[in-house]
DNA sequence: ATATTATATGATTATAATTGCATATAATCA
DNA sequence: TGATTATATGCAATTATAATCATATAATAT
C-alpha cells in the first residue's frame, strides 16, 4: 500500500515542516537544516524517508544536494497538493518558517 | 500539528482498511474484526487510535459499540474524503474486503 | 596536498507503536 | 443467578522510529 508509505512519511512534524519550506524551490540540506533548526544528520535522514517515499527528489550540484517535490507523485495524487496548499499553509509554525527561509535565501549566507 | 496525528493514524495498513470498511455505514468492533480477520482487543485498540485522531466516533448501542466516521473532521479536512474516495477505492484488498462486507452483512452472522 | 564544507551513514540509545494473551467490564440471555 | 457475548484494557514481548554523536565520503578551495 504505497499510500500507508506516504502518510508514514508524512506522520512527523519536522518533515511536514521540510515539505511546507519545499514550496519555496528547490532547497539544499543546509538550508532546511538551519531553517528548522535541526542537527545535520536528522535533516538528512528525514529528507531521506521523505525521498523513499516517492515525495520529494534529489539532484547533486557539486558540493549540494537539492531537494524538491516529485512532481510525478503529486500528478499521481491530487490530495498531496490540497494538503500542501490547504492545510499545511494553515499550520502557524510552517508559515513562521517560510518567512525564515525567505530571510535566509535574502542574506549571504544561502549557498550557491 | 492535528495533521500529522490524523496522518499516523492513517499510516497503518489495517486502519486504512478499516476506514475503507467503513465507507459501508456505521459498523461494530466485530463486524470489522471478523471481515478483516484480526484479533479482536487489534480490532478494538486500531478503532480508538482512529477515534483519537478524530476520524471515527462510536456509540453504544446494547453490547455493541458501533463505529462511524466523523462527518466534522471530513468537513474541516476535506482532503479525507478525496483520499477515501479516489484512492483507498483503488486499493486492491480493499475492495475485497469490502465485497466481503457487504457477503458478511447479508449473512445471519451479522449483528444486530 | 591539505583544509574546509556539505552530505550521508554506522552505531548506540531512547522512545513509541504493535501484537498477543489474559482478564475486566458491561450488556444480554437462559 | 449464572452463562454468554461484545468490547476494552493491563502487561510483556517485539518491532519500528527517532535522535545523538562520531566518522566517512565527496567536492571545493587554498
Amino acid at each position: 500500500m504505497e499510500i500507508v508509505h506516504i502518510f508514514k512519511a508524512m506522520a512527523d512534524e519536522t518533515r511536514i515542516r521540510m515539505l511546507s519550506l519545499l514550496k519555496y524551490g528547490e532547497l539544499c540540506v543546509c538550508d532546511i537544516e538551519e531553517v528548522l533548526n535541526v542537527q545535520q544528520s536528522n535533516a538528512s535522514r528525514h529528507l531521506n524517508k521523505l525521498k523513499l517515499a516517492g515525495l520529494i527528489v534529489s539532484r547533486k550540484k557539486s558540493q549540494w544536494v537539492y531537494y524538491r517535490f516529485n512532481e510525478d507523485i503529486f500528478h499521481a495524487y491530487p490530495f498531496l497538493s490540497i494538503i500542501l496548499n490547504d492545510e499545511v499553509s494553515k499550520i502557524e509554525i510552517c508559515e513562521q518558517d517560510f518567512a525564515q527561509l525567505k530571510k535566509h535565501k535574502e542574506s549571504k549566507a544561502a549557498c550557491d
